[in-house]
DNA sequence: TTAAAGTAGTTTCGACTACATACTATTACA
DNA sequence: TGTAATAGTATGTAGTCGAAACTACTTTAA
């Protein structure tokens, strides 16, 4: 019998929709939370308006206003590029990290359950999503320290693409330029 | 090594806005879709307003307007009940039903991928969301024949909460009384 | 070298979600 | 029979969301 994959539809909108109700917090709402904890994880290349709304599949109008919401509420702040005349960088700023400490509903649910069963679950949402992402011609994303372009130097690493040293820790972040590698790639259906 | 559970939180959130973005339909949003399917899956003891609340994680107010709009667009139709004065039940339209037909953005992806590993998905899916509720105090679902008050007469089925007999077909709809036997409640992490 | 095309970000508009709160009908129960 | 509980709705505030139009830079190519 195949499976009902309105079924599975279904079950990702209760999931997503049962952590969104649960972690409205004090005027913070899921859109917003989210873009903030993407910008807390995020590289320094990787902040801007654009990034955010790819990010977050929206359009850049509406990340926009969601960033104006952020920065009203001081827990981001903007920053001119100095090279590109045309682009801003959001950093978090400490009261924005203090939010993010907060632990969110799935986060908890997760907490209870057994390890294996976590690395698993991940595992199996990071296929579909990578999946769905190719057949929507979105970019993949991923820690700096698995893309393509990133190269270890003697001292620390390197960015091959946009040829910029990196700074220490900074390979761990979410990188925007990600390109994986192909043998990484992981085969649905194994 | 632990798995991070802020990346497993991170990707529900971003399979369902990928979703959420790409089935975004001729005046039919992600609310309005996900409350119209649940109504064309849901039996007829469980299509009103608090029940489609309770289903998306909703306040009864937003719930209602919800289904204001979608009965603005003719797509469901309300009924009142003849025994409740309070309660109304809402029915989905030929107009709504045909826009159900239209195949989203999840079930496109799960398409391409092999059956086993959606039915492990959905499983892994069930047991988180299982989770979720119980930790919320959230009612679960399922389809009524799988409901613990779920009787087989002679010539159909029977519903041992209500006192109600059931039509053909309706057992395999989801029911919001929906209570499961204990031996049918999967352990996470198997 | 400058005009056209492209890119980054913003603004505005209209429709709507979402919460909280307060409110109106019922219906249940003590 | 009155209070409590329940079902649904209205209202107000804040903000999401896409579309489209717009500003201000940057790249490209003639």
């Amino acid at each position: 019998m195949t499976p009902d994959l309105t079924h599975t539809r279904d079950l990702v909108d209760r999931l997503f929709r049962l952590s969104a109700a649960g972690d409205w917090a004090e005027s913070l709402n899921p859109t917003q939370r989210m873009a903030l904890a993407y910008l807390a994880r995020a590289n320094r290349f990787s902040r801007c308006p654009s990034h955010v709304a790819e990010y977050m599949a929206l359009t850049r109008g509406t990340a926009s206003q969601t960033l104006k919401a952020l920065v009203r509420k001081k827990l981001i702040c903007a920053q001119r590029s100095p090279v590109d005349g045309r682009s801003i960088s959001y950093k978090v700023t400490e009261q924005g990290a203090l939010m993010m400490r907060r632990i969110t509903v799935v986060e908890q649910v997760l907490q209870t359950m057994d390890t294996d069963f976590v690395r698993t679950f991940n595992a199996q949402l990071e296929i579909v999503l990578r999946q769905a992402l190719l057949l929507y011609g979105k970019k993949p994303f991923g820690p700096c320290r698995s893309c393509q372009y990133h190269e270890k130097t003697g001292s620390g690493a390197h960015c091959g693409l946009l040829n910029e040293p990196l700074q220490a820790g900074e390979d761990q972040q979410i990188y925007q330029e990600f390109a994986q590698e192909a043998s990484d790639v992981k085969v649905a259906g194994a």
